[in-house]
DNA sequence: TTGACAAATGATTGCGCAATCATTTAGGTG
DNA sequence: CACCTAAATGATTGCGCAATCATTTGTCAA
């Protein structure tokens, strides 16, 4: 009636209740008639490893933390979803945090995550605190940050410069010739700063740089915060000619708007808009986005925690960068 | 320098372990003033309890396990984050498995789940296959399915009903004079045809049911997919004069379609979505759809697993609908 | 055939906690 | 002031597994 254990199993096939858990774990060091045995018994007797015996006595649980930020941006399911299709069918499992893009709320849930012992944490970004940073090198278990690229990161990081990417389709929207292009930023986080300082970098290269052009709110993305913004910003700024936001929620309200307005995208104002969720794409015109490998950082953090727990050391190039790609389409091409 | 255990920590107070364990799940059973020096000791030692050794001892566990048919469909991101928000802070935590809208994936998950102990399951809609059905009645945990509505919960279902919420929407673009209303689904979960089903009875309420204006497809929803489908169906219907999407990107995808080959919305096609999440409201003209309260889903989900493990009974009524808005917008409205 | 060595299997122990039952202390009553 | 009851605290035990170390069995060369 009661569940059975490592014990039962081994008394159906005839051996030690250790032998039956090395037949799981390691099955190449039982003999091979053994292991169908045993593996026969576990059939037999429907037996199911009890995760939380595992993780008290190994000190090492099969869990997968991922904090991210928000559960409602759709980049961070996307990446769940990565992460998800690499454990399926592992004994690996994901459990999730929010930290409400706050690095004190990180800070917070981190010893919470670590007595979980888990198998590893993948974390956004790069900016933990000082003390989330020491907990996390102290951990020992493998850490990947994501959705951002950098040379010093606390175990290993999968993503893209957030930099580089804004300041490539800048580049691109200066060298289709527009000139007032402004940068419409939502929520503020590290990696919208980050694609801010790419977008600066850019035109200041290029003397276009002006404070005005910078329009930014706290408020997360959306569609209809997109078209407010086109608003205040041709309030300020009515000689603006291209948008380059940091989403493409509000790249779209942008499209949107201006397609209310009258105003002609591109003649009269480029749009570019960043993670190409797929809307940008089918717009009339269609938007130019940077399409970001999002589903693909959340398989390879997670295959990454896979390999070191299978043994697998750190590798020597701890910068996984993934790159981008700028989707060039009818919102930014005044030239054929 | 090893990690404090409640025996540190009763040493360090001068009490005995047990008594810390009391204090800290259990504060009203032990004096303040022990309470007090108790709760010093954990700060100074920075004792944080051993989750795997407390589930082990007391076979329950504090994971939440909310499995969901995808995580890249936003509808379950705004679940999670309806979750999330419940959790935060208490002791509890969400572990997620992604079925992939599949029963039979969903069969095989549920056993891992089930031996975490978890504090309580979410799972979606009402489709579970009978085995799933068995294993999760015989769970001693809460169970919660969600995004449904049924008379016969497995223990209790947050949600609403997609039939009726279908027939509203379907009911209110015949009162509005559109006649040859299509209905056009992706993905074909059970929930689509549960809408489908309630467009069905409304169209065939009015003698205006026409095999021919249901066009659906087995592909995931997306704007893209939404233009495509608009095609077909104009192939197959050309009198087609309204479209009950069971989903915003489709009805997104489906407007834009319509705005590319002039046909105009709402004279010669009325469009309605499904689940409002944002952009429909934004469109030009704004689009009808059905606004679902997806995040109060997860929320309410989630309470209700923290009041049962609070000791709180199973409610009375065990269907807990939550609703549905039509939000009726320019895309339907025909008359004044 | 024997010994040496590797491969295969087993016995013991403890991980950190909560359930259970036992004991002590405090508070109130006649 | 003795007694009773309730509140507060403690001692013991086992949850199911894996780490560690110990033992048995099998294999092969000389």
């Amino acid at each position: 009636m009661k569940k059975p254990t490592l014990i039962d199993v081994g008394k159906e096939s005839g051996v030690s209740a250790i032998t039956v858990s090395r037949a799981l774990r390691d099955p190449d060091r039982v003999s091979v008639a053994l292991r169908k045995r045993v593996f026969a018994a576990i059939e037999k007797l429907g037996y199911v490893p009890d995760a939380a015996a595992a993780t008290l006595a190994s000190n090492r649980s099969s869990v997968i933390a991922v904090l991210v930020p928000s559960f409602s941006n759709y980049v961070f399911s996307d990446v769940l979803a990565g992460a998800s299709s690499v454990i399926e069918g592992t004994k690996y499992s994901i459990q999730i945090g929010n930290t409400g893009y706050s690095a004190l709320t990180e800070e917070a849930m981190i010893p919470k995550f670590l007595t979980l012992k888990p198998a590893g944490i993948v974390i956004a970004g790069v900016d933990q605190t000082e003390k989330s940073r020491k907990m996390l090198k102290a951990a020992d278990c493998p850490v990947v940050q994501i959705m951002d690229a950098s040379d010093d990161p606390i175990d290993v990081i999968v993503g893209f410069s957030n930099f580089q990417a804004a300041a490539q389709a800048v580049a691109h929207m200066v060298e289709q010739g527009f000139r007032r292009i402004a940068f419409v930023g939502t929520r503020m986080d590290p990696r919208t700063q980050q694609r801010m300082a790419g977008y600066r970098s850019v035109m200041e290269e290029h003397g276009l740089f002006d404070a005005a052009l910078l329009v930014t709110t706290p408020q997360k993305s959306s569609v209809e915060i997109g078209r407010h913004l086109l608003g205040s910003l041709l309030d300020t700024v009515p000689d603006c000619d291209g948008v380059f936001c940091n989403n493409d929620d509000v790249a779209v309200g942008i499209a949107l708007e201006c397609h209310r307005r009258n105003i002609r995208i591109p003649q009269n104002m480029g749009i570019c808009g960043f993670n190409d969720l797929g809307t940008t794409s089918q717009m009339q015109p269609a938007i130019t986005s940077v399409n970001t490998p999002r589903a693909e950082i959340g398989a390879r953090a997670a295959q990454y925690i896979l390999d070191r727990n299978a043994g697998q050391p750190q590798p020597e190039n701890r910068n996984i960068d993934l790159g981008f790609a700028l989707q060039v389409r009818a919102s930014t091409q005044r030239t054929a």
